[in-house]
DNA sequence: TTTGCCTGGTGATCGAGGTCACTCGCGCGT
DNA sequence: ACGCGCGAGTGACCTCGATCACCAGGCAAA
């Protein structure tokens, strides 16, 4: 099945690759059939939005393939990034539960499929499907406690040098590599980086520039090599 | 019934003056008897910690009277407050739900009485009593709301001025008053002050002294009378 | 190719606010 | 009365990072 944007279409959740971590597909058979017709799917370009911080929640998208941004601004016009999702996510779960307008804005960084759940179907699902319903608990206390850390970060690392060394290492917690060093590939823009750690666009700049000439990592292309686990860990402290 | 701290112990759920607001209290007759088996109430001084950051969550506080303050920390030592909380709140819930350690400090700011509801038995309650679970995931989305908020403030509210008047007028939204002034009696030292709003104790000194000096507002003893609210506003801003 | 536009790098400047260092005043215990 | 400790007010200093202002490279559309 072919589609927009040169992706295939995931039309099946039986045989999607994220099936495994994702609380709204690995589910029971009947109940994952009654989501199949709840859920409709489409294919988003880079750029989209799937909702806007503000709006009345529609309902929840499950991401499939590609990121998105979550991002929240002021009048003014400054923006900060709380989060980046990947296949997997369901992004606009609280507004929906709550019934609250969204708190951030989901934006489509790199093009992807997502399944989209009406908030009435869906809350229909969850009156009848005790189990699934404990699993969107569980995912509000996920969020919850990320949000946290996010308060955490902006409250408590007062440093732009510490906020970044912090992101550095989130990004390679992950691969947990040999000696000290490895590897990322880098698909976020400097504003965008700023926008995560609250600074400026020609802050980050030069904490490159400062980092590489620390040898605490190195750029080839694209690719981010941290050279220097240990000493980002030692600024970080917090 | 006398106690310590010259407080009256409330020993009944559905005599409590909070009972209205409350979400484990105004419930069903048999849920309501159940869960003041369950329970245990304690009179705790000012100062007093009910659950410390990093533990294993033990239960639930539910605080009847008196204030407490929510906190977290850094290894350094920089703390910051992010929430108060009065009677009828509920302390340590998301900890209990998704069963992580405590992300919060909670500690006594005024004496006052609070129930314990052991994790176990909240648990089993709620898995008997559905009513009741829906409101701890309405309850957790309001928490998650709040989170979100002070996100917001901590990362795009950016200078101390701003901040402050944030504050400020989160303490005069209430009572919504008369003209454009408003009472609050005034319970914070200028060091929590500081924590709340992320900066330092000669900060909030300094800004009370350029607030009053602009006529915005007024100390008349530990009462604090807030005189332009328009101007307040404008300093928000975002 | 040319023309923009977006991203990135970097210097210069400047001001807000953190830090340090006092002092003052009040309440409290002995 | 005395000393003590805590909260508060304020001046002096100095650092860090935001801001402004350029410029360079890459990429895409015309």
């Amino acid at each position: 099945m072919r589609a927009p944007y040169g992706l295939n279409i995931l039309d099946n959740c039986l045989t999607c690759p994220v099936r495994e971590e994702h609380i709204f597909c690995n589910l029971s058979v009947p109940a994952g059939q009654h989501l199949n017709e709840i859920k409709s799917t489409a294919i988003y370009p880079k750029g989209a939005m799937l909702f806007i911080e503000g709006q009345q929640p529609r309902g929840v998208f499950v991401l499939c393939t590609g990121k998105a941004k979550l991002s929240t601004s002021s009048r003014e016009g400054k923006t900060i990034i709380t989060k980046l999702s990947e296949g997997g996510d369901v992004l606009g779960l609280n507004a929906v539960i709550s019934n609250r307008p969204y708190e951030v804005t989901a934006e489509m960084m790199e093009p992807g499929q997502a399944n989209f759940i009406p908030r009435d179907s869906l809350l229909q699902f969850l009156k009848e499907n005790g189990e699934v319903a404990v699993r969107v608990a569980e995912q509000l206390s996920r969020n919850y406690y990320t949000a946290y850390e996010e308060i955490r970060t902006l409250g408590l690392a007062t440093s732009p040098s510490e906020k970044f060394a912090k992101l550095l290492l989130s990004w390679t917690t992950k691969p947990a590599q040999t000696d000290g060093s490895a590897q990322v590939k880098l698909t976020l823009t400097h504003e965008e980086i700023a926008e995560i750690i609250g600074t400026t666009r020609e802050t980050v700049s030069r904490l490159f520039s400062d980092f590489k000439k620390k040898q605490l990592l190195q750029l080839k292309g694209s690719t981010l090599v941290i050279r220097n686990r240990v000493a980002l860990e030692k600024i970080v402290q917090s």
